[in-house]
RNA sequence: GCCGUUGUAGCUCAGUGGUAGAGCACUUCCUUGGUAAGGAAGAGGUCGUGAGUUCAAUUCUCAUCAACGGCUCCA
């Protein structure tokens, strides 16, 4: 007998040879309908698949992620069913689950997948699942593997089979399909009772964009429509948070065609969050003892040949325009310009660190495929700063870069990021990298430290770091998923060698001071995109481009309401009267859609008693209080910052 | 940049080989109404842009621009 031990502690004996199938089936006859794989010592495994030792073993079932991804793998596995019998010859690369579903990459030949298709591929779908056709799995020596895939002339397959070990290469079929396939799967087809076939897209092969570009069919499949449904329904609701259906509903940016790609125009609603924000970094960095600067959009070329820039992101700059014989290029970062600041009057150590900030505008030529609303645009304004410091104070100037973020954080109520601590790769050192190997260890390293003693969670990743150093990235992800730097901090041990900066050490040497890039709120550009996802457009009072309006009754209290909003805007109140020939109903309806934080509704009662009726956008009325008394609580309000919860 | 889809009124969208329609928004009038849509009338579009096919193109074809969904990229 073997013995199978349980997460909650629990062992039982069963015979050699028993499946995690029959594991389930022996503990509830509910749970074995319901369990779609199983994990067998920490790895994944078909339910069907014998157990021959003793293991460890924790049952699957859908609420479990890899049970999700298991079956959204089978699923891939029964589209690319479909779409054979329906495409016959088609040849499929892989077919793998991801965060929402699953996709399948096929080489289509002459033929043409359309939307239309994706529906027949549907209901063919439909069709194969009801079969409950097994999974079956099926261990292949590699040399039988290769002369399958030889008859079926697959060059596909054949080229993951280079990668793969003799004897550890398995095939999977389920009713006409076989696919090579390290799987794990669900028993059978049966399992799968709701489809979504959701969009088709091109995808390079191996994602290498010098590589064919491959067909890819997404799509997203649960065991009971009721789930399909919900699911839809959730993609509805963030839909309505998307910052550029929000952007345009309440009045924040538009774009032109006469304007060009990826270039915003800030409308007067989305300026006052852009004031809201320059205040606030303004406030935190003067605290934080920052100078302020201003410099120009522009440059010469030898500049950008001095920083290294050039050779790097000569094609995501918009190209030079050439005056007097010389070359200008519209910035894309402004790191230059302030290295020049810093090396504009002779610095000691006692001028360290040396902090300057300012707002800058840049522009990136980015790649038109790549513009995304707020988030990915080719003029931005990111809150920039660099500090020069020596490498004792590194650590601590770092550190307090960090300390800004969460600070910012906590205003915002930023929960969801992922801190990125991006490493460079050591082969591309000379390429993408500048080629100091010994600086790149040490300035991680002390990177790391910081992270390690201020005890922030973060993740490792290889070959994200920026040119001239590694960086710390918080990641953020928009209402449709997508994953976006949200904020920056940068180590630099190049730029200061190139630009020859140098400060006199205390004992009258000359020393090359350590840079730090940081940009806390990232850009206005991403940053508000951001804040209108994550408080679904209801602003904080603070930020909100309207913070109160006024709605009269009836306009026989208009002269009261011009007295209310005189006295709020001497308090330097967002305010305005809804002053059209609406009822009342309809003037609280169109506000709230508006998402106005606060509404003030005024009649016969409140002007007699000198008061008004307040009302909370998303809340309703919360009953009359003299006007000044709401002038306190809204300016403090917004003197905090207060979220409003 | 690549693959695919889309482009009609300020917004959301319907529609047609014979030069266009709805709802909301807007304007005017009636109504002066107490916490999420009061009523009526009116105005508004050379159907993204350019070319081609046709007696005739918003509709078909091609090109181009832009948006969207992915891929690649992101200092």
């Amino acid at each position: 007998m073997i013995k199978i031990s349980f997460p909650d502690g629990a062992q039982r004996e069963y015979a050699p040879g028993t499946t995690a199938l029959d594991i389930a089936k022996s503990i509830s006859e509910g749970l074995a309908r319901k369990v779609l794989a199983a994990s067998v010592n920490g790895q994944v495994w078909d339910l069907t698949r014998p157990i021959y030792g003793d293991a460890q073993v924790k049952l699957l079932t859908w609420d479990q992620k890899d049970a999700k991804s298991t079956f959204w793998h089978s699923t891939a596995h029964l589209m690319a069913e479909a779409i054979e019998s329906l495409f016959p010859g088609v040849k499929f690369w892989v077919g793998p689950p991801v965060e929402n579903g699953f996709y399948y990459d096929i080489d289509l030949g002459d033929k043409h997948i359309s939307e239309d298709d994706l529906r027949k591929l549907e209901v063919k779908m439909a069709e194969l699942a009801k079969q409950n056709n097994a999974y079956v799995r099926k261990e292949v020596p590699k040399a039988e593997a290769i002369s399958y895939f030889k008859e079926k002339g697959d060059e596909y397959k054949l080229d993951l089979l280079q990668n793969l070990e003799d004897g550890n290469i398995t095939f999977y079929t389920q009713g006409a399909f076989t696919d090579l396939c390290r799987g794990p799967h669900i028993p059978h087809t049966g399992f799968i009772k709701a489809i979504k076939l959701t969009n088709i897209a091109g995808a390079y092969w191996k994602g290498d964009e010098k590589n064919k570009m491959l067909t890819r069919v997404y799509g997203v499949s649960f065991p009971s429509q009721k789930e399909l449904d919900e699911y839809l329904q959730m993609l509805e609701e963030a839909k309505k948070r998307d910052h550029r259906k929000l952007g345009k509903e309440l009045g924040i940016y538009t774009m032109d065609d006469d304007v060009g790609q990826g270039l915003i125009l800030w409308m007067p609603n989305g300026t006052v969050i852009i004031e809201e924000l320059e205040k606030l970094a303004k406030e935190t960095e003067e605290e934080a003892g920052y100078h302020r600067v201003v410099t120009p959009h522009i440059a010469k070329e030898s500049m950008y040949l001095t920083s290294g820039h050039l050779p790097y992101y000569a094609d995501s700059m918009y190209p030079p325009m050439e005056l007097e014989g010389e070359k200008y290029y519209l910035r894309a970062m402004n790191c230059p310009h302030h290295h020049k600041i810093f090396a504009a009057e002779p610095k000691s150590y006692r001028d360290l660190p040396y902090r300057i900030a300012e707002y800058g505008t840049v522009y990136r030529y980015e790649q038109s495929g790549e513009l995304f609303g707020l988030m990915r645009v080719r003029c931005l304004h990111m809150n920039d700063a660099h500090i020069y410091c020596t490498r004792e104070q590194f650590e601590q100037e770092f550190r307090a870069v960090n300390e800004m973020y969460l600070k910012y954080f906590k205003i915002f109520g930023v929960g969801k990021y992922v801190m990125r601590l991006s490493l460079h790769s050591p082969d591309k050192l000379g390429k993408k990298y500048v080629n100091e190997p010994e600086l790149w260890k040490e300035t991680e390293a002390m990177v790391r430290q910081v992270l390690i003693d201020s005890n922030i969670p973060y993740v490792e990743v290889m070959d994200e770091a920026a040119f001239y150093g590694p960086k710390i990235d918080v990641q953020i992800y928009s209402v449709i998923g997508r994953e976006f730097t949200l904020a920056t901090n940068q180590v630099d041990f190049s730029q200061g060698r190139s630009f020859k900066l140098q400060y006199a050490t205390a004992d009258n040497q000359s020393e090359t001071p350590l840079i730090i890039h940081r940009a806390p709120l990232g850009t206005h550009e991403r940053f508000i995109g951001f804040l209108l996802e994550h408080y679904a457009g209801k602003l904080p009072v603070w930020l909100a481009p309207q913070q109160v309006k006024i709605l009269p009754i009836s306009d026989k209290f208009m002269d009261y309401a011009l007295d209310v909003q005189k006295k709020l805007r001497s308090a330097r109140v967002r305010v305005s009267i809804d002053d059209r020939n609406e009822k009342i109903g309809k003037k609280i309806r169109d506000t709230e859609l508006l998402k106005v934080p606060y509404m003030l509704v005024v009649g016969e009662k409140e002007m007699n008693e000198g008061k008004i009726a307040v009302r909370r956008q998303g809340k309703g009325d919360l009953g009359a209080i003299p006007v000044d008394e709401f002038v306190q609580v809204i300016s403090r309000e917004i003197t905090e910052r207060s979220s409003g919860d």
